[in-house]
RNA sequence: GCGGGCGUGGCGGAACAGGUAGACGCGCGGGUCUCAAAAACCCGUUUCUUCGGAAGUGCCGGUUCGAUUCCGGCCGCCCGCACCA
């Protein structure tokens, strides 16, 4: 009968409505209950969400449903982070401007999100795009720049010659943009940059107290930061050099190094091609001046990141070892040293670096073994084209002849530190990071701007704060590459805040990352129109409990948000807030395989129909019934055609079931593999579901109804059931195991079923009736927060008039699960043989008779006498014989 | 090159803390119902087997009464970083 069926294209609508109407999801910032904060990673409102955005939200949604039920004041917003080049692009191509373009796309976009059921509070969307969230971030810009926090520097960048924008370091991936994906350039351009180094130390060494946050990403921020620890030391230009180039003024070179101990190895010193006095050689040197430019022209190109190849040129100067007033060094300009890591200049030792190795082997440079490897001859030890970097003794050098390798490290330290040159130490111990500041100048109109103003007299003004919110203007056009807002008539012309002559506003604007750094904070208090964040409020919500997104954020949001809550601490902004994320889950892709006509062609896959055999899985398109290839299974992308559209799921089968799908399955870290025999099995058990419910209503004592203390065994086993389901379903979520979860919930659903059919109805009791109504009201609590709808009219189908949605989560009865008799599995030899059914306190001895006794076990014996009898309490035994 | 992760049936995956390997789902096979189909329900589904059992969690070895789990060494795949001195 076609009226029983769930009807989820009725059911999600009304529930949603009701939903809304009863306002059930807003946060209220005065409520006194403990709070829990749960995130997803806000969306770029491209237009159209994808399984991607229903996976992640929809994890985020069972959590913000549990907590609810768990009587927490649970925050759970969502909001836009709008500001980004596809508008422009869009703008270019479509003639659209980039802000009705955005606010279409966010008004499509919320409408599917709402589709999806998720209990967000709409009170507190916002989007970065809009003047009021734009406003506070440029009050914040102008903080932080009060307190030194950002700095205008000229500096090398990565210059992304499609979209025609700098790049930070964190948005270069392989050498290539990370949104557009040409190769970058190197260019020197003035700058804005928030100095993310001073904060190097602390955003690694807090990385520890992350403790729920997966291993991976804190490895990955952690090599990022890139920390070591060395010495940097001064080597003398001898004085003759003069000849060589005569208007050199520098008299020392400082390099850094984290093996000082190898210093008796060096066989020359060398500097970056972009080194000052590198540079200022050039200027008199004319075979200079032409490397440094070739290693320029590389240096930008894919050349210089795959053939690698060691280049270098003999400058002509010589430096004096620190340790040996007669012995110099030559001083190479290389290609390999870097000018931005260090002081860009290094001393080389062949023997024991790679790098340093394959120069002196091209240049014949030779070597000198300085750390003999443990249990190695060091009259034979001789290196070839291998360097040896493990430990060892020193050798070869000096007075650190016989010493370890941190031994030498620390006599070499102490001895530079204690030589003054100059009036300084010669050497000194340094900590150096890997991490730079964060560029945030970009060259593109649909950002936030900038918000300062360039005066010929006074230099760089900041904007007022009564002037704030710097305003994009609206009349632009977007017909030429380039930044538009460099090209508007009028916009950037105004007058020095300060001395009132003719002045020119910034016309950079700021990387989205910014935008994404503090919106977490935001939306505690949203309609604060004062200050950016509510400091109180800030308080009371954060640090997010669960914050759920991409792995692919791992350094780039994640980092940046850390950054932004320590420099918001120093300009007042966040109380004593230190790390914005408590727990991080990085969730896996969703997936599909593939299908490639026999002309390349690729395919949707509702253009394909599938058949299944014992022999395998075929594929046969649609519109020519001919058999097509099932390609390899790859992330979702509409290249390869090979998406869902969550839409078409939702009109079809409903929210509910593409929630349950993506839930099940994989792991929720790990990629899911999207199939339509997986979305008709969600599709079937909600209908499996709305059966059941249907059945343990009609068989259900009142509500109110408790099972009493004294229940048959077989009443008992059923609730016994049941609230082992429930412990496991508590469990999970709380780990966010949710496949775990609908494993569970499928097989108390098995359960129930069976426990149904065993009994004759028409007999049962009160005692029975009351169980059932516990098992129905459990039941549909544990799968509420997964299919929210369908827990909703299960829930009324029960006899509520009230949601499960506002229902306080079931309380889990831990005593009952103990049961007093229990099921032994018994091995011989580690292999099992056999279960025994035995009083849960049985004595060993007792328990050793009864495992003897059974006909298995002896069979297993085989006639050999019993060595051993081990018994682990409640768990197993083992008998070996 | 450096760092990290993962290898379990036809497939996705379970297995708390060293204690019954393969839960649950998908697929497949068989059956019930039906004129038929769909839906639904029931049974089976790691491999081999003389039906007693035997082998089995990438491969080799170790520790243990007992190893998917711990240790050592290989092989394969995936991810991140990459001339960082």
């Amino acid at each position: 009968m076609d009226t029983e069926r769930y009807n989820a294209r009725a059911a999600e609508p009304k529930w949603q409505r009701i939903w809304e109407e009863r306002d059930i999801f807003r946060t209220h910032n005065g409520d006194p209950r403990p709070k829990y904060y749960v995130l997803e990673m806000f969306p770029y409102p491209s237009g159209r969400i994808h399984m991607g955005h229903v996976r992640n939200y929809t994890m985020g949604d069972v959590i913000a449903r549990y907590k609810r039920a768990r009587g927490f004041s649970v925050l759970h917003p969502m909001g836009w982070d709008a500001f980004g080049m596809p508008a422009e692009n869009a703008a270019w191509h479509n003639k659209s401007h980039p802000a009705d373009w955005t606010y279409a796309n966010i008004a499509s976009m919320r409408k599917q999100l709402k589709a999806i059921g998720l209990s967000l509070d709409w009170s507190r969307e916002i989007a970065t795009c809009d003047p009021s969230y734009y406003r506070h971030q440029q009050r914040m810009f102008l903080d932080f720049l009060a307190e030194g926090l950002v700095i205008r520097k000229k500096s090398k960048v990565n210059w992304d010659p499609v979209d025609h924008t700098v790049l930070a370091n964190e948005q270069v991936i392989d050498g290539r943009g990370w949104r557009s994906g040409t190769l970058v350039e190197q260019r020197e351009l003035t700058q804005w940059f928030f100095k993310i180094t001073a904060f190097a130390e602390e955003l690694l060494g807090a990385l520890d107290g992350l403790t729920r946050w997966p291993e991976k990403v804190r490895l990955m921020q952690a090599n990022w930061i890139g920390r070591s620890e060395g010495l940097a030391l001064r080597f003398e230009i001898a004085p003759s050099d003069k000849a060589v180039a005569p208007n050199i003024e520098a008299t020392e070179i400082e390099v850094y190094t984290t093996r000082p101990d190898t210093l008796f190895g060096a066989r020359f010193v060398a500097l970056s091609p972009d080194h000052p006095l590198a540079q200022e050689i050039a200027r008199q040197n004319p075979d200079l001046a032409r490397f440094v430019a070739e290693c320029h022209r590389s240096g930008t190109a894919e050349e210089a990141i795959e053939t690698a190849e060691k280049k270098g040129l003999d400058t002509g100067l010589r430096v004096r070892h620190p340790f040996d007033r007669d012995w110099w060094l030559p001083v190479y300009a290389a290609n390999f040293v870097l000018m931005e890591y260090g002081t860009g200049a290094i001393f080389g030792c062949p023997a024991h670096d790679q790098r340093d190795l394959d120069f002196a082997n091209k240049y014949g440079l030779g070597n000198t073994p300085v750390v003999c490897p443990p249990g190695q001859d060091p009259a034979l030890f001789v290196i070839t084209d291998t360097a040896y970097d493990g430990d060892g003794l020193l050798i070869n050098s000096r007075f650190l002849d016989g010493l370890t390798v941190p031994q030498a490290k620390e006599e070499v330290a102490i001895r530079l530190e204690a030589t003054r040159v100059g009036g300084r130490p010669q050497g000194q111990r340094e900590v150096q990071f890997r991490l730079r500041d964060w560029g945030i100048s970009r060259q593109r109109y649909w950002g936030c701007p900038i918000p300062v103003i360039h005066c010929p007299a006074c230099g760089v003004v900041p904007v007022p704060l009564a002037d704030l919110p710097v305003e994009l203007p609206r009349d632009m056009s977007f017909d030429e590459p380039g930044n538009p807002l460099a090209r508007h008539p009028t916009w950037k012309h105004v007058a020095c805040p300060s001395c009132g002559t003719k002045a020119q506003r910034e016309t950079d604007t700021m990387d989205t990352f910014v935008d994404s750094s503090w919106y977490f904070l935001r939306f505690t208090d949203p309609w604060n129109d004062e200050t950016p964040t509510s400091p109180k409020m800030v308080t009371k919500y954060l640090p997010v409990d669960q914050y759920i997104g991409g792995v692919e954020h791992a350094i780039l949001h994640l980092l940046y948000a850390r950054f932004f809550t320590r420099a918001m601490q120093i300009t007042g902004h966040v109380g004593d807030l230190k790390e914005p994320f408590t727990g991080l889950f990085t969730q896996g892709m969703v997936v599909h395989e593939t299908y490639q006509a026999r002309d390349g062609a690729w395919l949707y896959p509702s253009e394909i129909r599938l058949t299944a055999d014992e022999a395998g899985r075929h594929a046969f398109r649609l519109d020519t019934d001919e058999e097509i290839a099932i390609g390899p299974i790859e992330k979702m992308s509409k290249s390869k055609k090979n998406t869902v559209d969550p839409d078409d799921i939702v009109a079809d089968y409903g929210a509910d079931t593409a929630r349950w799908f993506v839930l099940s399955d994989s792991p929720p870290e790990r990629d899911v593999i999207w199939t339509e025999e997986g979305v008709q099995g969600a599709a079937k058990f909600i209908q499996r579901v709305w059966r059941l419910v249907g059945e343990l209503a009609g068989i259900a004592a009142p509500i109110g109804a408790k099972p009493s203390e004294t229940l048959s065994e077989g009443a008992l086993a059923i609730r016994r059931l049941v609230h082992q389901s429930l412990i496991k379903v508590e469990e999970d979520f709380e780990r966010l195991r949710f496949n775990r979860a609908v494993a569970q919930i499928y097989d108390l659903a098995n359960k129930l079923s069976s426990a149904i059919g065993a009994i004759e109805t028409e007999i049962m009791g009160d005692d029975l009736r009351a169980v059932f109504r516990e098992a129905a009201e459990i039941f549909v609590s544990l799968l509420a927060p997964m299919m929210p709808h369908l827990g909703e009219e299960c829930w009324a189908a029960l006899g509520h008039a009230d949601l499960v949605a506002t229902a306080p989560w079931p309380v889990a009865d831990r005593a009952l699960v103990v049961e007093e008799t229990i099921t032994l599995p018994v091995q011989v030899n580690g292999r099992k043989r056999a279960d025994l059914v035995i009083a849960r306190d049985a004595a060993n001895p007792a328990i050793e008779a009864a495992v003897l006794a059974l006909d298995p076990v002896r069979r297993a014996l085989e006639g050999r006498s019993v060595k051993k009898i081990i018994i682990v309490p409640q768990r197993i035994v083992n008998v070996v014989g």
